[in-house]
DNA sequence: TATGCACCCTGTAGCAACTACAGGGTCAAG
DNA sequence: CTTGACCCTGTAGTTGCTACAGGGTGCATA
């Protein structure tokens, strides 16, 4: 299989499966003669296990803590439950802090009618309406 | 007003008061003769401008708009909000996606009761049991 | 007066996680 | 035998900073 069709297979552009080679993800596979890449189905099945990872929101870093614990099947399960349940809090955190992004331009967006910068609520919210006194600017 | 009083003023770093001078968000102020930037209560006021778009989620890019906006406080309100409500529209969907993210992550986390990596219901799910055959791998 | 320290300067390199290109080689079909 | 689709390496770009390295400035204190 060459990097095409791996990449095709796996929804991945095929410049993003070199970095994850260069990134220590991917194992570099055998090579034609030409030194074209050639992959077996243990790389796809490596591939799709890192594609899922990603869009579960795993950074690359857990996404190879992961996979060194896949490959070992001895090791204890309860490392991955911590891996998973470290990330589980920061994407709630994202949650949180997009949340109160959201409600904050909602407010500010719903605050204005008016018809120009000069009376806007957006603009005037985002900077706050002290006299337009340079001090010593420029 | 030195780099240093404005940026403790703002809550910013000295550095990244420099890089949005680079980036053209915030002017270039005058220099002493040691050629030390001094700042003006001008510089303040949009400096602070910047750091709220910036905490409710704006790229440097929307800022850069904003600015113009403001700057010209004859021009309509309605690109403001455009603006605005694009930014919405977009930390509405990045909301979506990561709760989309948080409730597969409790779903995996929750199904996994096991000892070991072999029986890890988290492992499983991101790779599909398919039987351990290499194909053509290395 | 010396010297130490906090502050300032420029410019560059680094982070994540790719993506895109430049400038080539390979291979099968028409 | 040429066209096109594929492959190769290596580097630079993206966003929004942050962190140096390697200097200069300015004030207070011993």
């Amino acid at each position: 299989m060459q990097i095409g069709a791996l990449a095709k297979a796996t929804a991945t552009k095929v410049e993003t499966v070199r970095f994850y080679e260069k990134a220590g993800l991917l194992p570099p596979p055998a090579r034609t003669d030409a030194n074209y890449r050639s992959y077996g189905s243990a790389h796809l099945q490596r591939l799709s296990f890192i594609r899922r990872a990603r869009d579960l929101g795993f950074s690359l870093d857990a996404v190879r803590d992961l996979l060194e614990l896949a490959d070992d099947r001895a090791k204890p399960c309860g490392a991955v439950d911590a891996i998973a349940s470290g990330h589980l809090t920061e994407v709630e955190r994202k949650i949180a802090d997009l949340c109160a992004m959201r409600d904050e331009l909602k407010r500010v967006i719903g605050s204005c009618q008016r018809d120009t910068v000069a009376d806007c609520k957006i603009i005037e919210t985002l900077g706050p309406r002290v006299a337009a006194d340079a001090g010593t600017p420029a």
